[in-house]
RNA sequence: GCGCCCAUAGCUCAGCUGGAUAGAGCGUCAGACUACGAAUCUGCAGGCCGGGGGUUCGAAUCCCUCUGGGCGCACCA
């Protein structure tokens, strides 16, 4: 928060000490402080009909009037910072001292740099965002893109505000889909295991298509699969271990998978595969094959987007003790009997919580109880956020309501005390963050499209643009993660310009996903994603590259016209960027200058950077950061077209130098909140 | 049928924890490159904030209702 706006808050709070002789909390009244539509409103005002719910009696006008008496009698406690109040109907309008402001704040970005807007917690809480996930079973298309990139922002929201952020991905590698890839695959005789070796995923997806589609006529298929996956789900659950003890034992360090396959050692060719088929240990093998296969695919696209994950986890796992729980919840009583099935019934919730089918096996209601057990365990959490769909909004309200009744009525669990204390904990802790659908989503030729080629069409037309400019490309380093080497195809031979035109098509494609409301269901639309002009990812890494050009063109000229001036410049500029303390008083702008006034809505803009982060993390809803670097952006563009500075004296020029560098940092700050990769140039 | 979400300019969206004249981008049209990078900027036009009712000094914002769309609703995940 910025000096004045806290100087107004507790100035504020002691005119409402000195009426209601109780006081404010600071908190709250920041709420009193708003920031007025136009500049002729001033800077901040105070709302007065807030100060009714602080037992000031009267009408709005009244009440500002009686503020306004005892801020003109007080004016000296403030008047460094303010230069004027004005009364406005209900508001008492207050005016900065611009210069003052614009020094304060440029400076406050420049010391701080990296880290301005971040925040600190004495004891940061521990979150848990649980995104992604995808299914081993199932082309990675654009739906689990927008769990994976706005998860990713959030994770590094909170991270940024000073909490202990985990990521889990959390796989997908159980079920009758499962089942169905190893169906396909010991089905069909034509598959290419050079290619397989080579380009695995694209082998398995056509097994996806191929059987998906004949199971619609054949449903034979379907039981051979099913049986398949009960088979694999035999292997997986084999060593059954007791959920208490294991509870008991995880802080010691025990591993949670207690399993680990190697999935090299596997090793799968057209002469031995018929011997892995007849077996179910065998299909075991074939199945963790494929989720290793996967996995390496989904890291290497992951890499290349600059996303990380702390831990994967695979449904497989909570799988072992959820016949367990399911007997625990019905054994308390928790959970009853009905049409054969069990189901936990819930107060808010009409629709029965299944958490067991008639036949006994487990389904994902309570694989997903086992799991945030699990990892309250395992990790301790004070949140943990789901980041899936909003078509799954009832899956999730069953799980938290579920977990509130275990908390409720834990009397009932006191047989098993450990289960009892971790599932009480979690309750209350669990938030569904839910997004829109992205609705007519395809490829030119009306197929799923998959994530890789999405990235690839926005990286030729950015490709095009660059050589439109010719000769202006990136520092030519690929982003971090990528390997030439495990793409091998095509365009993925990078050289500068082509580096360059990647992180374009990526910023292009990630901003797209995060530039809107969560809830709203997006239409898809090809041009949209493929435009790089106004409100797009390109705009932000566009501006952020002119930026560096011009404040090197900038030292340069500057050197060039008085001897040493340059590289006076330089050392300040250089300062500011690589340690961040070099901002002193050399730096100043007057209220004479031309350009004051649009560097005071820039210093503005700055001020509010924290307020945002902490808005987008109380609303899991990175969308605000996403205006919010626009609106720098923007501004900075306006300023850029309409002031030059080559030519102008070096006194001006160090004090926008400095603002420059400013610009930079907060726009920077904010892109990586939304892992929008940076380029030198483009 | 029940539940959740959405409806703002021609299109895509901000604004929604009630507050001052409802804002951007795209598109249309008219402008700005002998110029720090035109992936930029300036201007024009475009709105009973889906309809109706209510709460309030004040509603795009909260409540109810209707309409139109999306999603979900017992053994898939």
């Amino acid at each position: 928060m910025d000096i004045f706006k806290n100087t107004l808050i507790l100035f504020v709070t002691s005119f409402i000490k000195e009426k209601n002789k109780t006081g404010i909390e600071p908190k709250e009244a920041e709420k009193l402080i708003k920031l007025p539509p136009g500049n002729s409103y001033g800077d901040y005002s105070v709302a007065s009909y807030y100060l009714t719910k602080y037992g000031l009696k009267g009408k709005p006008g009244d009440i500002a009037a009686e503020f306004l008496n005892y801020a003109q009698a007080n004016f000296g406690q403030i008047k460094d910072f303010f230069r004027k109040i004005e009364i406005k109907g209900p508001y008492v309008n207050f005016f900065v001292h611009k210069e003052k402001f614009i020094l304060a704040t440029v400076g406050n970005v420049l010391k701080n740099n990296r880290n301005y807007g971040r925040g600190h917690l004495d004891k940061p809480e521990r979150v848990i965002i649980d995104f992604s996930s995808p299914n081993i079973a199932k082309p990675f298309g654009v739906g689990h893109l927008r769990s994976t990139v706005i998860g990713m922002s959030l994770a590094n929201i909170y991270e940024f505000c000073g909490y202990d952020v985990l990521k889990i991905n959390y796989l997908g590698d159980f079920g009758v889909g499962a089942g169905k890839l190893i169906t396909a695959f010991c089905r069909y005789d034509d598959i290419d295991f050079h290619e397989f070796e080579k380009d695995p995923i694209k082998v398995l997806y056509r097994l996806y298509v191929q059987i998906h589609k004949e199971v619609q006529e054949d449903k034979s298929l379907e039981e051979d699969a099913r049986l398949k996956f009960k088979r694999l789900e035999e292997n997986i659950l084999r060593t059954k271990r007791m959920l208490e003890k294991y509870l008991e034992n995880l802080r010691d360090g025990a591993n949670a998978s207690g399993k680990e396959d190697n999935w090299n050692a596997i090793k799968i060719t057209a002469e031995n595969k018929g011997d892995f088929c007849k077996t179910s240990a065998g299909q075991y093998k074939i199945w963790s094959l494929f989720k290793g296969l996967s996995i390496e695919e989904f890291k290497r696209i992951y890499k290349l987007m600059g996303i990380g994950f702390d831990v994967y986890e695979g449904e497989s796992q909570s799988a072992e003790f959820a016949n367990e729980v399911v007997e625990i919840l019905y054994k308390s009583g928790l959970a009853i009997e009905s049409e054969g099935a069990i189901i936990v019934p819930l107060k808010g919730v009409k629709t029965p919580a299944l958490i067991a089918k008639s036949d006994g096996t487990s389904l994902y209601l309570s694989r997903d109880i086992v799991t945030a057990v699990l990892r309250m365990a395992k990790y301790g959490y004070g949140k943990m956020i789901y980041v899936v769909g909003s078509e799954q909004s009832l899956h999730f309200s069953q799980l938290f309501n579920i977990f509130d009744v275990l908390k409720e009525r834990k009397n009932a669990l006191k047989g098993n005390p450990v289960f009892q204390k971790y599932a009480s904990s979690a309750a209350g802790k669990l938030v569904h963050v839910k997004f829109g659908r992205i609705i007519g989503m395809s490829t030119r030729k009306g197929n799923l499209v998959f994530l890789e080629d999405y990235i690839r069409e926005a990286m030729l037309k950015a490709m095009e643009k660059l050589k439109e400019r010719d000769g202006i490309s990136d520092d030519g380093h690929p982003p971090e993660g990528f390997d030439e080497k495990d793409c091998g195809k095509d365009i993925f031979t990078l050289n500068g310009r082509e580096s360059a035109a990647l992180k374009i098509g990526i910023g292009a494609v990630v901003f797209n996903d995060l530039k809107t409301r969560r809830d709203t269901d997006v239409n898809f639309n090809w041009d949209n994603v493929l435009s790089f002009e106004g409100q797009t990812g390109p705009y932000l890494q566009y501006t952020v590259s002119r930026i560096n050009s011009l404040i090197s063109r900038l030292i340069k000229e500057t050197g060039n016209g008085a001897a040493g001036t340059g590289n006076i410049i330089f050392h300040a500029a250089a300062g500011v960027k690589e340690a961040g303390v070099s901002f002193d008083d050399e730096f100043s702008v007057s209220e004479r200058d031309k350009d004051f006034d649009e560097i005071y809505l820039i210093a503005k803009q700055f001020s509010i950077f924290k307020d945002d982060v902490e808005e987008a993390l109380n609303f899991n809803e990175p969308s605000i950061i996403s205006s919010y670097a626009l609106e720098l952006a923007s501004l900075f563009n306006k300023y850029y077209q309409n002031y030059r500075l080559i030519g102008q004296d070096f006194e001006y020029i160090k004090a926008r130098l400095y603002i420059l560098t400013a610009v930079r940092a907060v726009l920077t700050n904010a892109l990586k909140l939304l892992c929008i990769p940076i380029l030198e140039r483009m």
